[in-house]
RNA sequence: GGCGCUUUCGUCUAGCGGCUAGGACACAUGCCUCUCACGCAUGGAACACGGGUUCGAUUCCCGUAGGCGCUACCA
């Protein structure tokens, strides 16, 4: 019989959840939704030195925010709880125990410092059939002082016997056989007496079995480890459930070589986490996408075509195509270099398809921010004038470069002149737009505006085109010395698009200042 | 070092034995124009290398080289 599709995320708190994570999590999210099947949260934290408070409400309040959702899990419910593993340890020791007890495992009471003073000592040292022999375990010593020496109190931890020489596969569902040889695995530690709690591979196994996961689809480090699951699988008799597996290639540097870091998002100007951070040891912050003006359905499709897509030329998709046409066969393989630029394009993208009144709430945060009141209306008047603009960004190097407008606070550089009169003309534009009847022309047009009772941008237009056709100027001419008068610099939206929006009287003000100052 | 994964324009990628090797981002040019732009059009730009298999390899196999990952009582 078919089994239901069930797959998980399963982050551990020790951070903010990193952009990497954001995408495994999405793309378990559309496998589960194409097949009708269901997506598990489950916290690891076996690794109590590690936690960081405040870490799990913020990966799931980034999958609020994006979008994302679970059907079981950490704050979501269900019947396969709890899914926090360290609640969970009760159910892990009865595990171990029959591992314990079937001779696949066996427990070892050699201490970090010796294990550590024996890799120093011997070259390329692994703890595994080979060397077994010769260290502290209940292979090489009687039950009785195994016993002896847990009663005495001495921490221990539980090994995983791996039998060498065998050829181990994994069915993988992106790479398809991988093989790997039983010999060059480690007995790994499957428990520690100290905390009492498993390590990752175990409780994973045991939980991914308990809450009947059907598809494991993880990241690609996962893959050199993946060979000791299916022994664990198979040690437990799990082997007919065992789910399938899928590695995920890895999100790389956008510039150099390695694996996408935080550095890279700082060095560059993007972030690398979906919500901005506040790190409670250091009380450094990080960014987020979410502050930083990026939509979440951007993020989304950003992120969903760095390693899948989904083989024609489709880009653009909602989360709900992308449930569709999701496949995980069309997966690559190789890791992704961050392309931080397209994800700019991608916000554009989205942010356009938006009526321009959903811009207005974060552009009016902005205006307030810089001490200007202005009403909705106005706001989306400026917003619609200037969203087809580009502008100028540093980078780190110093160079400065351009790209299109992405983010509503993109806006505001561009667009401050519509708020605030000049306080200086540049240079260059001067020298372009300001010619010898350029005040001879401005006191004209000052005249003629003066004499204008409807200063909409349709009325001004009639009677300047008017004035402008009748004694025989350039069009260029006016326009490009007005320009200058009113913003400063030769930039910006159709004239009387400008002179509208401030009104007649700030118009000629600005233009009185103007034939002062130049 | 060992083991594994991987390799198409600068970047993300399409391709699943025969194609002028396609698209997108980025870049350049032209058109449009009252400026900066948007938009539109055009352009440059790739199958890592060497062997096989085959009538024919970007595509399949094997090496080499590069990239990435793992190699913890971390996940």
């Amino acid at each position: 019989m078919e089994r239901k599709v069930r797959v998980r995320f399963a982050p551990s708190p020790t951070g903010p959840l990193h952009i990497g994570g954001v995408r495994t999590a999405l793309y378990n999210y559309l496998f589960a939704k194409q097949h009708g099947g269901d997506l598990i949260f489950r916290i690891e934290d076996t690794d109590s030195n590690r936690f960081v408070p405040g870490a799990e409400e913020y990966i799931i309040e980034s999958f609020k925010w994006l979008g994302i959702k679970f059907d079981e899990g950490v704050s979501f419910g269900g019947d396969h709880g709890p899914y926090r593993q360290s609640e969970r340890r009760e159910i892990y020791k009865t595990y171990v125990r029959q591992l314990l007890d079937n001779g696949r495992a066996y427990i070892a009471f050699d201490t970090p410092e010796e294990l550590d003073a024996k890799r120093a000592e011997t070259e390329n040292f692994q703890y595994d059939a080979t060397t077994r022999l010769q260290m502290r375990n209940s292979l090489t010593m009687t039950a009785e002082e195994v016993e002896a020496r847990i009663a005495a109190g001495e921490q221990y931890v539980v090994r995983f016997r791996i039998e060498p020489g065998e050829d181990v596969h994994v069915d993988d569902l992106i790479r398809g056989d991988v093989v790997i040889n039983s010999s060059i695995l480690d007995d790994k530690v499957l428990y520690k007496s100290a905390d009492e709690l498993p390590t990752y591979h175990l409780a994973n196994i045991v939980d991914d079995h308990l809450m009947e996961v059907t598809h494991v689809i993880r990241g690609e480090e996962w893959l050199p480890s993946a060979p000791l699951h299916v022994l664990l699988y198979r040690a437990f008799g799990w082997e007919d459930t065992m789910p399938r597996f899928a590695h995920l290639p890895l999100l790389l540097k956008p510039v150099g070589n390695g694996k996408l870091s935080k550095r890279d998002g700082d060095k560059l100007g993007f972030p690398v986490f979906p919500l901005e951070w506040h790190d409670p040891a250091s009380g450094n912050v990080s960014r987020g996408y979410r502050e930083s003006g990026y939509l979440p359905e951007a993020v989304c499709n950003f992120l969903a075509l760095l390693g899948w897509n989904p083989g024609g030329d489709k880009e653009l998709m909602t989360l709900d195509e992308m449930v569709q046409l999701f496949d995980l066969a069309h997966c690559s393989k190789n890791g992704a270099k961050f392309d931080y630029v397209k994800g700019f394009w991608f916000n554009r993208e989205y942010l356009l398809r938006h009526p321009v009144e959903d811009w207005v709430p974060e552009f009016d945060r902005i205006l307030r921010a810089e001490g200007i009141e202005c009403s909705a209306e106005r706001e989306a008047t400026v917003i619609s004038l200037m969203k087809d603009k580009v502008i100028e960004y540093a980078q780190p190097d110093g160079s400065v470069k351009k790209r299109n407008i992405s983010f509503v606070a993109d806006l505001w550089p561009l667009c401050r002149f519509f708020f605030e009169a000049p306080t200086a003309y540049d240079e260059k534009t001067v020298k372009k737009a300001w010619r010898e009847n350029s005040r001879e022309l401005m006191t004209a047009l000052m005249d003629v505006l003066r004499g204008i009772d409807d200063f909409s941008v349709e009325g001004q237009e009639q009677v300047v085109h008017a004035w402008i056709e009748a004694n025989g100027y350039k069009m260029g001419d006016v326009m490009n010395a007005w320009r200058l008068c009113l913003v400063g610099e030769g930039k910006g939206p159709g004239m009387y698009d400008i002179s509208a929006f401030i009104g007649k009287e700030e118009t000629l003000r600005r233009m009185e200042s103007a034939l002062k100052a130049l």
